[in-house]
DNA sequence: GCAGTTAACTGATCTATATCATGGAAGCTT
DNA sequence: AAGCTTCCATGATATAGATCAGTTAACTGC
């Protein structure tokens, strides 16, 4: 029986003050969505958010709840899925910082279509949906960096239903894994570690299979010596491997 | 053996003169995106745009072309479809008139991730995306409708996500067609024939199932009395039906 | 009206992956 | 450090739907 590690995903990822109303600004600043704009149209932009802490496991909204906010993540990760009433969830995305999610536009009282739940203590900036629709009627470059934002999550969408309809669970997986180490990985020695506790359903979740063939295909890839991986945590030792099992032929 | 019946859909749907000139600008003021502009508004922005007429089975562009275009439909209906190398094409939508489809902002140059076809012969208006995005800078309320079509194509391309994970083929289909009926759909008679040539292909395309599969669905649809179908055509019967069989409980 | 082509139907078989079931390891909790 | 809970591994079995294959029906063009 192969032996599992123990977890080198550190889950307290904030400290209480992370959220402080003086470090908004600095946060906002920093993210490439605000890029370019003045100082003074910054400051009057985060005027607009306050923040909100939450705990790992917490939710931020759930699918139905009436859609007036936009969120952006200022630290930590956060999961957004929607959940089949069987308990067959479909995870669209993990979130890290400097992503957006919630309601963009001031589409009249819809409900948010997905749930989106921390996956580490995390903190949120908030701002209302029609206060957003006010900055990009200010702002038209925004509105156009807004819809390339948008779009690139349709391309990213239509890609996945593309993967599902026509490639194997292995390779799901690896692409999964791929894109995981890309926008969450962080370089330890040898190997490049996914910095979220993500679970075999998670992953399950991610690539439309279930819980116990994500679990085979992990044993198959760690005994081959592509990954290392452990009770919520998952490390890529040999990247070119990877690429190679998701070539889609 | 069940007999199949002749198709009633037509697939003459243009005439040589649809897509002249003076017929652009009410194209361009019937759609809901525009509602709402200024005459002059309307007249400038119709200045930008010049019109194309394809026969069924043309290619407006390829995945992978340069994507420098937007494009609307006029008239006629048109299938937008990522394809996979070994011949598994996955359909993402069918497009009819007042669709948008090809690049909507002007990231720098990026490509086409989808291939476009007439499936009628169809007439499309078209523009450089650069002036696109100076339309949307010179009406930011624009840019926010642009938002919102952008953001209700990824819901449901989320959707499809999540039903082709969660559903079986058979309530896909049914799914599918209910779409299909709504967005195409002519009442005959005591019928709702979906209004474009669409073949068990295109059907697995959309479903992510193989043509055969499709076929012995819609047979069993058929013999239920639930549907209507033959060569390149489907009429729904009892839509009741369908809504029960696509039911994901 | 006949020949050729493409789309649709249906039977037989196969297989990737889901399901069901059990045991073991990691990490909390007190 | 003992007990509890959650997560992970893995074997055995079942099955939805793919694949392979052969036939029939609708449309097209001459």
């Amino acid at each position: 029986m192969k032996t599992r590690r123990k977890s080198p995903v550190n889950l307290i990822t904030t400290d209480q003050n992370a959220c402080s109303i003086n470090l908004r600004l600095r946060i906002l600043g920093r993210l490439p969505f605000f890029a370019g704009l003045s100082q003074k149209a910054l400051e009057s932009i985060n005027q607009r958010f306050n923040s909100i802490g939450y705990n790992a496991g917490e939710f931020i909204y759930f699918a139905g709840d009436v859609a007036d906010k936009l969120f952006v993540v200022a630290e930590g990760k956060i999961k957004i899925f929607q959940h089949g009433s069987n308990g067959r969830n479909v995870m669209l995305d993990i979130l890290a910082e400097g992503d957006f999610f919630g309601n963009l536009t001031v589409l009249g009282a819809s409900n948010y279509p997905d749930t989106t739940q921390a996956l580490t203590s995390t903190c949120v900036l908030c701002i209302q949906s029609d206060g957003f629709g006010q900055i990009l009627n200010d702002y038209p470059r925004l509105a156009i960096k807004t819809i390339q934002v948008v779009e690139k999550r349709l391309i990213a969408a239509n890609q996945r239903v593309f993967k599902i309809s026509s490639l194997t669970v292995e390779k799901r997986i690896a692409f999964t894994l791929l894109e995981l180490g890309q926008k969450l990985g962080v370089q330890k020695d040898n190997s490049l570690l996914i910095d979220a506790p993500i679970s075999r359903d998670d992953l399950a979740e991610m690539t439309a299979a279930t819980a116990e063939t994500v679990s085979r295909v992990m044993s198959q890839f760690q005994s081959n010596g592509i990954i290392e991986s452990g009770r919520l945590w998952v490390s890529i030792i040999n990247m070119e491997a990877l690429r190679d099992l998701s070539k889609m032929e």
